[in-house]
DNA sequence: CGACTGTAGCTGTCGCGACAGCAAATGTCT
DNA sequence: AGACATTTGCTGTCGCGACAGCTACAGTCG
């Protein structure tokens, strides 16, 4: 089961900057980017009120949906406070942990973002049937999954100590 | 053609930084990075020698093989030239121009490189059969496609109003 | 109770991407 | 030749990802 053919075309797709996977993720970052341009907000600032807006959002809660960590979490919401879109409130139970509470003024940005992000999809799967967006969608959580495994967590692979 | 369906579905996929689409791209490159880092290398450091490994490079073109601008190339190279791995030296037939050439040291770890990439090629695409490989390489195709041609150059496509 | 472990959030550092603005060299066109 | 645009590489600024290290609080258990 090694790939005894075309071992150069799978090569490409993960060679490093260069990697066709890794350069679509980028330039969909960055349209999207262009696109939440005019509301003055990236695309992470845009998800993350999008989130936010359901209420009851924590840091870490958001940093699992964002897919950062705690660290870029911080400096997201610090920027985010900054322009007064939220606030960073205690909370009432956990005292080591935060609510995040959209202000007006980011509760006002939030209607806007669902028809934009809406009309990046429709853009970037022009011709392409329900079914092959279905098949991409399965294989990015497969290759996600792949990584995910091989990711430090996973032992006994490459002689790992098992736990 | 509106989306009559699941437009929740699709929208997932390139919802902020939350895109699975992002995501994938984000982790491979970190993953790549991290088998890189014994060799003290990041991936597009390791993408670039690779690339300058076959003479005759200059920023420019580098900066299209790497899918970066020329700010992001002065500065990768500044940091491989201040690492002792690459030369910049005067082109001699275009005084704007620069040649990239590798030291010895920079050459000496070229031959580390493609086994590390083959391998996690490997990782990622376990499980998938050659058709799938093929299939998901055409999409991404299509996709970065799609954004290029959405992407400023393009209007008119969907009612973007007309500048 | 006091130590141990885990969790939540913050800070510092580094590398990178995108964007804007700049100077020097080159090419072009009249 | 002189005005013009283009190309090439550089710099500054901002946002972000990953990693490491830290404090405050919480839960657990001897």
């Amino acid at each position: 089961m090694n790939e005894n053919r075309a071992p150069q075309s799978t090569f490409e797709l993960v060679l490093g900057g260069g990697s066709l996977l890794v350069q679509v993720g980028r330039e969909l970052n960055t349209e999207t980017e262009r696109r939440l341009a005019p509301l003055g907000l990236t695309a992470q600032q845009a998800a993350l009120l999008l989130h936010a807006s359901r209420g009851g959002s924590t840091p870490s809660l958001l940093k699992s949906q964002l897919g950062t960590d705690t660290a870029g979490m911080t400096r997201l919401l610090d920027r985010l406070e900054a322009k007064g879109l939220l606030r960073r409130a205690r909370h009432p139970e956990d005292r080591r942990s935060i609510v995040i509470e959209l202000t007006d003024e980011g509760r006002s940005l939030v209607p806007s973002l669902p028809p934009i992000f809406g009309r990046i999809s429709h853009e970037v799967f022009a011709g392409f049937s329900p079914e092959e967006v279905a098949q991409v969608t399965d294989m990015l959580r497969r290759i996600l999954k792949n990584l995910a495994e091989g990711t430090g967590a996973e032992r006994g692979e490459l002689g790992l100590p098992p736990r």
